[in-house]
DNA sequence: GACAATCTGTTGTTTTTACAACATAAATTC
DNA sequence: GAATTTATGTTGTAAAAACAACAGATTGTC
């Protein structure tokens, strides 16, 4: 079992909740939160669906995942987390009244759980870092907000290439000019946005053809003007 | 021209950000927001494409569209926001280079904006109702988290016939049973779950002959076992 | 109750996609 | 640098969806 020091290590690192802590200022505010650690073995419940959500959980050792059941008891991975990663925030803030996933530790795995209420109410102690706490949970709640409204923006496309166009449009305008590389690979685009892979790039030399795009493996081109047929 | 107290009595019904406010918490925090009120013409830019995001608008009177553009200038309306809506909190409280939207006054209008910077600081003055609107702003984000996600969920799904499935599924699990009504007519499910409304009706069709669900107008029923073919 | 307006379901056609199987290119490993 | 693995592109076929046009059902209104 790991030691105390290597979960400050990380949290101090890799949890963007703790963005710009340091050790004592983590120390204090752990114990103001009355942060608990948790051990879980593989396959054991963090989080159990229907429970009222309230916890925050952040990984420290191990893996979780969040799972979804539907109505007939059908499962699905909806993300892993990994140490560092948090889950539950967005439930445990939103105070929804029961949780619609299950967190699910995919191998032995340490795990911190943070009261989401206490969180959130003003410091009794008046703790210096609590209110940099809830800025930096705020700023991880808004920038999931974009990302998601991005992707939806593309899936909620009904062709391959609007799809294509969209998120081409947007990684256009986020490199701020018509040249620019994508962080996926082909099979990474697709599951992306929701397609299939194959018929993507079939697409994609579809619209090269049209001259819609020029691109490179990751390396894309927007033509300024739309070459409308 | 409206005056101040009918804008007080919209912000202290219709605008989640001062949910459990009164008349006086609303107006010392305002003062000590420096919230400022602001008047659009038809057609005027409250926020332009590219600028600094840091301000939250709070729809007063009128309203506003948020409007997507693509990289030829192409636009969309991404939503309309009516009084008591808040614009731009998601791409303020993520502190974004650049926004990726405008907001265009729709109508004539009156907008409230906050500095989200100054929203989310440690007040100065300790005002008491400071620290209940941070409260009120995270549970807005998480909760659209939590809807964005569920949409992405259903949306992502290659089929119409999984799309409604994955929709139906959670407002079974919503009302806690497998008889259960949703709040959309056809036409919305459709335009939600990104499907074209005759073939959706169609599959609806199809999937009651086949026994995988029963449904009268917004009545829908789940059959606890799923009947595979 | 008659009329209009709206919502829902049906059908046929065209377009698009998923899927599968394979070919080629690039990268990784030894 | 040869062999293996991985990534990307191509093609054909079957399935699905979009689209369009219409019919029937429901609701609201006068």
């Amino acid at each position: 079992m790991k030691n105390m020091e290597e979960f400050f290590s990380i949290l101090l690192r890799n949890c963007p909740l703790f963005a710009g802590f340091d050790e004592a200022g983590l120390r204090a505010l752990l114990t103001c939160l009355s942060a608990v650690r948790k051990h879980f073995e593989k396959n054991t419940f963090v989080f159990a669906i229907d429970e009222r959500a309230g916890l925050v959980g952040i990984v420290l050792a191990g893996a979780v995942h969040v799972v979804r059941e539907d109505f007939w008891g059908g499962r699905e991975i909806l993300t892993r987390v990994e140490p560092g990663g948090l889950f539950g925030e967005a439930f445990a803030c939103a105070g929804v009244e029961r949780l619609p996933v299950n967190a699910v530790a995919d191998e032995k795995s340490h795990v911190l759980l943070l009261d989401c209420q206490r969180l959130l109410e003003p410091c009794p102690s008046a703790c210096a870092f609590h209110h940099e706490l809830i800025k930096n949970l705020t700023r991880i709640l808004a920038r999931k907000n974009v990302m998601l409204t991005q992707k939806l923006e593309c899936v909620t496309r009904r062709t391959t290439r609007e799809k294509l166009l969209c998120y081409l449009s947007e990684r256009a305008r986020l490199a701020g000019g018509s040249a620019f590389d994508i962080p996926f690979d082909r099979q990474e685009l697709a599951d992306y946005l929701s397609v299939d892979r194959s018929a993507m790039s079939a697409e994609l030399s579809k619209m090269r053809a049209k001259g819609l795009l020029r691109y490179h493996r990751n390396h894309f081109e927007l033509p300024r003007a739309k070459h409308e047929p």
